[in-house]
DNA sequence: TATCTGACGATAG
DNA sequence: CCTATCGCCAGAT
């Protein structure tokens, strides 16, 4: 069941914050969940992605940059047709 | 309740 | 820059 999630929050709030990303944003999974509310939990992110429906999962990339293994050309595509810039298979995320 | 899974993340080598 | 490990989380069995 869930462990810090009682209500089953955590799917919907994911799925609402990415919903949010406007073409052109990019977050990575460890901000998504921390802006759902369950920081840390970037990996659970990914599941509740990788099945989700209707969702802008190319505006979704790993923390140094990685995009989605097995799609990363189509995901290069969309973020090139937002005006992002993708080189190497890879989203230039700026490092903190 | 115990274990395993996976579109993660940080660190070490 | 790369792979190998370990730690974390919600879900599914």
């Amino acid at each position: 069941m869930t462990r810090r999630d009682p209500g089953r929050e955590f799917e919907p709030r994911v799925r609402r914050v990415i919903l949010a990303l406007r073409a052109g944003e990019v977050a990575t999974y460890g901000e998504v969940a921390d802006e759902a509310g369950f920081p840390g939990a970037a990996r659970a992110v990914g599941n509740v992605l990788s099945r989700g429906e209707g969702l802008p999962w190319w505006r979704v990339v790993t923390a140094t940059g990685r995009l989605v293994p097995g799609h990363e050309a189509e995901q290069s595509e969309r973020l090139r047709e937002e005006g992002l810039t993708v080189v190497g298979g890879r989203f230039p995320r700026v490092r903190v």
